[in-house]
RNA sequence: GGUGCGGUAGUUCAGCUGGUUAGAAUACCUGCCUGUCACGCAGGGGGUCGCGGGUUCGAGUCCCGUCCGCACCGCCA
């Protein structure tokens, strides 16, 4: 027997019993005479003791130990004569009778503490060794803990989980796909799907009326910290509903997912709020609301009084930043200087100070009056001792930039606590995007969504304003999920093509499938997808979902611990018909 | 594709307007230490300053290029 117990379970009420403990070596202090080691496992640390007076051999060789040795001691639980309230095993010990070293370990490159001093890169081209921290680990555990709930919550409402396939057809509309080769099919490639959409469409014209799937996803395009090449997602359909129907069950799914494993209950339902009106009030399809400051439109009061900069802007936007009037002059310029980034954009920024003592100041004083600014204010709701912050130009760009000094104003004034969650549905999302570039519409969220019913006489005289029957999930301002009702009816997924720039033949050739199946009655459905990354990671209360995936990809989509993506051999490439011809070779 | 920050001991970092032998902490090794738990004390070893080029009497420091990492913009239906 390898083990009698874990590094985490003994207790005062195990002492006088023997057992038999393996793990890995934690910290070793030599204090003579005696020698105390830490033994660690995934379940906690207990320490264990090397007495000369007791066996000298025994001890001699525990002080031949190093860290991370993997180690199995057979020995006695003794109440410790002072004990360590900070670890649940602190009030015992192992009196040691004998030591096996079943493996000997380099010195790890860094510390195998919670707190540990490795950077990133280091961490992850070791990442076996990262894991081994108590503070990566409960990042997992927490994931598992949370699929565990959600698969629990979508079986009790009768959700069957079905596997989709992973090699599948390209489809090069939306993300980039990552291509696989066909040794089978020369010249032919598989696509890793962005998402299983079109196979849950499928299972729903299949009678499977509740699918869902905690399901890798891939996409080809850049990172970010909360963007990795390969992800999760908990993938949903449902048939016979309508969009209230879905809202209720993956609103359940989030509070269920909230009570059990945060053990937060939110009684109130989620609030709703429209696309458009996110995009009035803040600038973002996914706002922050963990708190105020929406924006205020004043335009019309700034309008004529001969300051070119604001008569020209189609929009003139203000957020109120609470108690901020005090701000000094080198915090406004920091933060003029925060919307001016290049990732930002903003040509300038304009202020008002309501001095807590009633007196106005502003730096646009000399085109506004007091009365005017004032005016400004009340709009806004701004009190003695508040700051507004005015941006404008071209009505969605400046929003964009507002939606950013907001957020700014947020984490400077501590209002983004990142264990206060916040949660609401985006709905009425637009049906179509428009491009400038390309001069053509895009799906907003996909082809497969459904117009709202009441905006459908305007597929062709007004595309731009039609509704889809789209919604996401938004938490603390990040994108949870989204989903929508689908089309299902070959028509009007015909037609959507086409307005989407499909011909005919084109759709035929890309989602043929799809049209066919619409042809054998396909039921009414829709559902959504959640990130599940960023689900956990937000959980959590991490910025990055590096932290939730076992083994993630780099910047650059490596993986510096396998090094991957690498050359295959001319061998391998041949039988796949590949031609490799790398740019600086052209 | 773009912007910003960074790359110096095993590790995390400091190193000013260029100027003796490149430092600190920690880790590691050795010795001492019988109640530590971030043990303590004494000593020791450890560097291609990412790489290439340039400026200079002299470059970790300045310039150009390049590679790598991180954050962000574009992109992500």
């Amino acid at each position: 027997m390898f083990r009698t117990n874990t590094c985490g379970e003994l207790r005062i009420s195990n002492v006088g019993s023997t057992v038999i403990l393996a793990g890995w070596v934690q910290r070793i202090r030599k204090m003579g005479g005696m020698t105390f080691v830490d033994l660690r496992d995934r379940y906690g640390i207990t320490q264990l003791v090397f007495n000369s007076d007791v066996n000298a051999d025994l001890h001699e060789a525990a002080n031949h130990l190093g860290r991370e040795f993997v180690i199995q001691v057979t020995g006695t639980v003794a109440e410790r004569s002072s004990k360590n309230s900070n670890i649940p095993t602190g009030d015992i010990e192992i009196i040691a009778s004998d030591l096996k070293v079943l493996n000997r370990s380099d010195v790890p490159p860094f510390t195998i503490e919670d707190e540990t001093d490795g950077g990133d890169d280091l961490r992850m081209r070791y990442r076996y060794l990262d894991l081994r921290r108590g503070s990566v680990r409960r990042n997992l555990e927490l994931r598992h803990r949370m699929a565990f709930e959600i698969r629990r919550y979508l079986d009790s409402k009768g959700f069957l989980e079905v596997e989709t396939p992973v090699l599948i057809k390209s489809t090069p509309e939306g993300a980039r796909d990552f291509v696989v080769p066909s040794r089978m099919n020369p010249g032919e490639f598989y696509a890793l799907p962005q998402s299983p959409q079109t196979f849950k469409q499928l299972l729903m014209v299949s009678g499977f009326d509740r699918y869902f799937q905690i399901v890798k996803c891939f996409r080809d395009e850049d990172l970010r910290a909360d963007r990795q090449p390969e992800f999760t997602q908990i993938d949903c359909e449902m048939s016979f509903v309508e969009q209230e129907d879905v809202l209720q069950m993956f609103e359940g799914l989030v509070k269920h997912i909230f009570k059990y494993v945060k053990d937060i209950d939110f009684t109130e339902p989620f609030p709703r709020m429209t696309w458009a009106d996110a995009m009035r009030l803040y600038g973002s399809d996914k706002p922050d609301t963990r708190f105020g400051m929406e924006f205020v439109e004043l335009k019309d009061l700034t309008v004529g009084k001969g300051f070119s900069v604001m008569d020209d802007a189609e929009y003139v936007g203000a957020i109120v930043a609470p108690g901020c009037a005090d701000y000094t002059r080198k915090q406004l310029d920091q933060l003029t200087d925060f919307v001016k980034r290049s990732q930002i954009g903003a040509k300038g920024m304009m202020w008002v100070k309501f001095e807590a003592d009633g007196s106005v100041k502003s730096s646009v004083s000399k085109f506004y009056g007091e009365d005017e600014l004032r005016a400004w204010g009340e709009r806004g709701n701004a009190k003695p001792g508040d700051l507004m912050l005015i941006l404008c130009g071209q009505t969605m760009r400046t929003r964009k930039q507002l939606c950013e000094l907001r957020l700014e104003m947020g984490s400077r004034l501590g209002l983004r606590d990142p264990q206060n969650f916040s949660c609401l549905w985006v709905v009425d999302f637009p049906l179509f995007e428009w491009d400038d570039e390309t001069q053509r519409y895009y799906a907003m969220h996909h082809p497969f969504t459904s117009p709202n019913p009441e905006d459908i006489d305007k597929l062709d005289s007004d595309t731009g304003a039609v509704r889809a029957t789209a919604y996401d999930m938004v938490v603390n301002g990040n994108e949870l999920g989204g989903g929508s009702i689908r089309i299902h009816d070959a028509k009007l997924q015909d037609k959507m093509f086409r307005l989407l720039g499909l011909s005919e033949e084109d759709a035929q050739y890309k989602f043929g499938f799809l049209m066919n199946a619409f042809k054998f009655g396909a039921p009414p459905h829709g559902g959504l997808a959640f990130g599940f990354d960023r689900f956990v990671s937000i959980l959590a209360g991490l910025d990055s979902i590096r932290d939730v995936i076992a083994f993630p990809k780099n910047n650059s989509g490596r993986d510096t611990m396998i090094d991957a993506p690498s050359r295959i051999d001319d061998s391998q490439l041949q039988e796949l018909c590949i031609d490799v011809v790398l740019p600086e070779e052209k």
